[in-house]
DNA sequence: AATTCAAACAACCGCATTCGC
DNA sequence: TGCGAATGCGGTTGTTTGAAT
């Protein structure tokens, strides 16, 4: 496959935009077999991609719950009040706005909402400022409990795609619910969660995607084969498999 | 109508982390 | 315990689009 770049240079098809044909593969091979190697899926699902791409493509457009465009201003002050909290931590950002991805809301941040920081960081109260008001030192760098407890609001599936309850033979989730923390970070972010709640950041808001209903009804598989390579038995046996607490609810995905 | 330029978005790259062997 | 592989994250670059001239 060759790809023209706006010149009109013949790009190689690994590099570049996704074409529709290659995001369907995509999702198809997913559909069918699940995330099971990120290296090695897009040779067996026929794109001549490497992983990363596919990995990237997977997470930041194709899966399921993602929400594309329309920042609602609580979104924006939502991102504005963490960023001031974490830094350039995307991904944590991004898990205080479900079905946001971390690479969208850094692209928006550079676009939109780097100048409104720099006017409003003088305004109001901030995050900063609540995090100082535990007479608490907070190192962002030497807390590495902080984030981890920030982004324990939801409780994690095994071996389930941390957003969408794709089955995934990753190797460890976000959040280990088992090992309970007893990091002093915990408290500044009770009060900053007790502080930050009466504002945009409302329950609600941060209603866990794991809640939510997975539906299949955007992907628009088609059932045929897609000249797909089948998991070889060595491709299987390194993954854990599918969760069997999911609830797939007529779903002839994952195992044929 | 053509060109230029900047904003927005999509994708890639390098590095750090984590896991399994 | 060390090493290689796989994955995730954040920074950066490339491409597209639309407004301005």
């Amino acid at each position: 496959m060759v790809n023209t770049n706006s010149y009109g240079e013949k790009m190689p098809a690994s590099r570049g935009f996704w074409s529709p044909e290659e995001d369907q593969k995509l999702k198809a091979y997913i559909k069918r077999y699940g995330i099971w190697n990120w290296c090695r899926m897009p040779e067996a699902a026929g794109l001549a991609r490497s992983g990363k791409s596919c990995r990237l493509r997977w997470m930041n457009y194709l899966r399921p719950g993602i929400k594309r465009g329309n920042f609602s201003q609580e979104d924006d002050e939502t991102i504005l009040k963490w960023h001031e909290l974490l830094g350039n931590r995307w991904s944590a950002i991004a898990a205080k706005l479900p079905g946001r991805t971390d690479n969208e809301i850094k692209n928006y941040w550079h676009a939109h909402l780097k100048k409104r920081s720099k006017i409003n960081t003088s305004s109001s109260t901030t995050i900063s400022e609540i995090v100082k008001s535990s007479e608490v030192e907070v190192n962002k760098k030497d807390s590495p409990g902080i984030q981890d407890l920030l982004l324990c609001d939801a409780p994690i599936l095994p071996n389930m795609d941390a957003t969408e309850g794709i089955p995934m033979s990753t190797q460890m989730p976000i959040n280990d619910i088992s090992s309970s923390r007893t990091d002093p970070a915990a408290e500044i972010v009770q009060h900053i969660e007790k502080n930050f709640s009466s504002s945009e950041t409302s329950d609600q808001n941060f209603l866990s995607i794991w809640e939510q209903p997975f539906l299949f009804q955007d992907m628009c598989i088609l059932e045929t084969d897609a000249g797909f390579m089948v998991p070889t038995t060595a491709m299987w046996l390194q993954e854990p498999m599918y969760p069997y607490v999911y609830l797939d609810t007529g779903y002839d995905l994952w195992i044929d």
